[in-house]
RNA sequence: GCGCCCGUAGCUCAGUCGGAUAGAGCAUCGGAUUUCUAAUCCGAGGGUCGUUGGUUCAAGUCCAACCGGGCGCGCCA
């Protein structure tokens, strides 16, 4: 692309006087494709010409000699436009896709660069909610697009395994809890964190059992066997459950460090942040002081001297860089979070070390249920598993009306609708808040995972029935209505697609790239056929139609969705 | 009050580096199936791009102010 782009700069350099680099800043790619390939606007050249841009663009078309691979040079109002020689163009994506398979769209920029992926990280002993999906999907596929472009990554689960709510839950088992109950429960965890609700519910009345709890976390910090015992109970019961639903959704991690992991690197944290002189006593408190940042302080110690939150991001940042060796660490964690994270990304500088700047706050809209933030105590949860497997189920119904004899229904109605769930959550710019509604994630018509799922469901059956294998013989030429065009245009752009998405951590572009590319597919497929009794076209239709299904393949791939032959 | 984010069709959202007639899906209405999967496709209606001003040959896009919404702002994580 960026060839054809030099070329036509290179045969506008002559008339217009200005610099082949120049030029090709200023060419543009006609958002209509009737306008052409690539556009040359001729405002630049009124000024000094003294001339209206549409006759300039009528001198121009005149004087330039057009390049081998342009097949039309037309002056369209203030826009000289180009058009490449389709045949040109349609082969050289076709024999790239061919070639590069399963690595097409992929890129060399992140060769040698490490990159660490904090996401996910759910509290144990609390629910995995719809909210913990949204880390835990878009970082597992900003962790593909990342490695699909040569980065290495570092999948980070910072487990929110450490804090005064688990004395709290202590107290609320000691009190009602029933531990062969709880250990032969279906549901351990929802059962663990109604103990939770419980304890937090009468702790309004009941000043007595907030400090109960205080003393339980105390005993725990102390390492008090029984304390201990029920930690590594709960977090046991957690993790399980977690596991399950990480394999479900197809995500995995390198490491399982949670926050207790940096239990016995907080005091070495802070002291050093003390020797470099940035802690102060503010209110009975140590705090970095960040006033002049027009930051409220960061707080390293309450007044009773337990750490918080930030020292133990301090600690696992400091961990994280000796010991990875990153390059770039990604927080795949809510926008409401940012603030924490500039102060504690601030603190890191203030300590003067040099990496500080590659530590990166990746924010995502929070998830609304009619309006109102989701949370445990409030008692609007809506947990993970019960909007998979409604999905999931819902994908079973509908295979059995439209197509009962298909084999493995289950598997397909897992893939599709996980897919589904997965894909709703990131089909839009991850800042944007989520209302959740269950017809947005049930709706499996329009731009829904589904419907990517099934053109690439399409194209695979097209490609089952042909009786000759594509190969590489069709020729490329023969596909030449403005359908082909359209859609051999969208799979050219997949790698420069792939690329914005790794740039900008932004798995929506690979998702509005694919609804895109399955749109057009979708047209071209209502009008026209792949299989016919004209054998060299269908020979070139069958190539397009092993591109698109990779290109849709390899998409629904970044995404972290498994692509199913058929549905 | 201060900070960050957001404001585009009834709803949910795209809109690249400022560029040609602002685009999709959902919902509504009307159509399309002898033919490769109709979870599809085609068409119609639906717009003061929050408001005002500025910069520019050109503003949904950049700048400023204002209006509206969300989130955050010291001992939770």
């Amino acid at each position: 692309m960026s060839d054809f782009k030099r070329e036509i700069a290179a045969s506008l350099a002559p008339a217009t006087g200005l610099a082949v680099e120049e030029i090709v800043s200023l060419i543009e790619r006609p958002r209509d494709e009737e306008h052409g390939d690539f556009a040359f606007p001729c405002f630049v050249l009124a000024k000094q010409r003294k001339m209206a841009p549409p006759k300039i663009a009528l001198e121009l078309a005149e004087q330039i000699e057009k390049p081998a691979s342009v097949s039309e040079v037309a002056p369209t109002g203030p826009y000289l436009n180009f058009f490449i020689d389709r045949s040109v163009r349609a082969g050289r994506v076709l024999t790239q896709i061919e070639q590069e398979a399963a690595c097409y769209g992929s890129g060399t920029e992140g060769e040698g660069k490490k990159v660490a992926i904090d996401f996910s990280s759910p509290n144990i002993a609390k629910p995995f909610g719809i909210g913990h999906l949204r880390s835990t999907v878009i970082g597992n596929a900003i962790g593909k697009i990342l490695r699909f472009r040569g980065f290495e990554t570092i999948g980070i689960n910072h487990l929110g395994d450490w804090g005064t709510q688990f004395g709290m839950l202590m107290v609320a088992f000691k009190r009602w809890g029933d531990e062969e109950k709880i250990q032969s429960s279906e549901t351990p965890v929802l059962d663990l964190n109604d103990l939770y609700v419980k304890a937090n519910a009468e702790s309004k009345e009941d000043a007595s059992i907030r400090d109960e709890a205080r003393a339980w976390f105390k005993k725990l910090e102390d390492g008090d066997p029984e304390a201990r015992r029920l930690w590594n109970w709960f977090k046991k019961l957690s993790l399980e459950e977690f596991e399950r639903i990480y394999r479900r959704l197809g995500v995995t991690f390198d490491h399982f460090t949670g926050e207790s992991f940096f239990n016995d690197r907080l005091d070495a944290t802070v002291e050093r942040l003390e020797q470099a002189g940035l802690v102060k006593e503010s209110q009975g408190a140590q705090v970095v002081d960040l006033e002049e940042f027009g930051m409220p302080p960061c707080l390293l110690r309450k007044s009773d001297a337990a750490t918080l939150y930030a020292t133990r991001d301090l600690a696992a940042a400091l961990y994280r860089h000796e010991d990875y060796g990153f390059d770039t660490c990604l927080y795949v964690v809510g926008s409401p979070q940012s603030l924490h994270f500039q102060q504690f990304f601030k603190v890191l500088e203030l300590l003067g070390v040099e990496w500080a700047q590659s530590l990166v706050h990746v924010p995502f809209g929070l998830i609304k249920f009619e309006g109102v933030k989701m949370a445990t105590r409030l008692g609007n949860l809506i947990l993970l598993d019960e909007v998979l497997q409604t999905a999931v189920d819902k994908v079973r119904q509908a295979i059995e009306e439209k197509n009962p004899a298909l084999a493995g229904k289950d598997e397909v109605a897992e893939s599709v609708g996980i897919g589904a769930v997965i894909f709703n959550d990131l089909r839009n710019r991850r800042v944007k808040d989520i209302n959740f509604r269950w017809e947005d994630v049930l709706n499996f018509e329009g731009e829904t995972g589904p419907y990517v799922q099934y053109t690439y469901v399409r194209f695979t059956s097209i490609l089952r029935k042909a009786e000759k294998k594509p190969g590489e013989s069709g020729d490329a030429s023969l596909l030449a209505t403005d359908e082909e065009r359209l859609v051999l245009t969208k799979l050219e752009q997949f790698p420069e697609t792939v690329r914005r998405a790794a740039a900008e951590y932004e798995p929506s572009i690979v998702s509005m790239y694919l609804l895109e590319l399955a749109g057009l597919c979708n047209s071209f497929l209502h009008k026209h056929r792949f299989l016919s009794d004209d054998v060299p076209l269908t020979q070139a239709r069958l190539r397009l139609a092993h591109a698109v299904r990779q290109v849709l393949g390899n998409g629904l791939h970044l995404l972290g969705m498994t692509p199913v032959e058929e549905m």
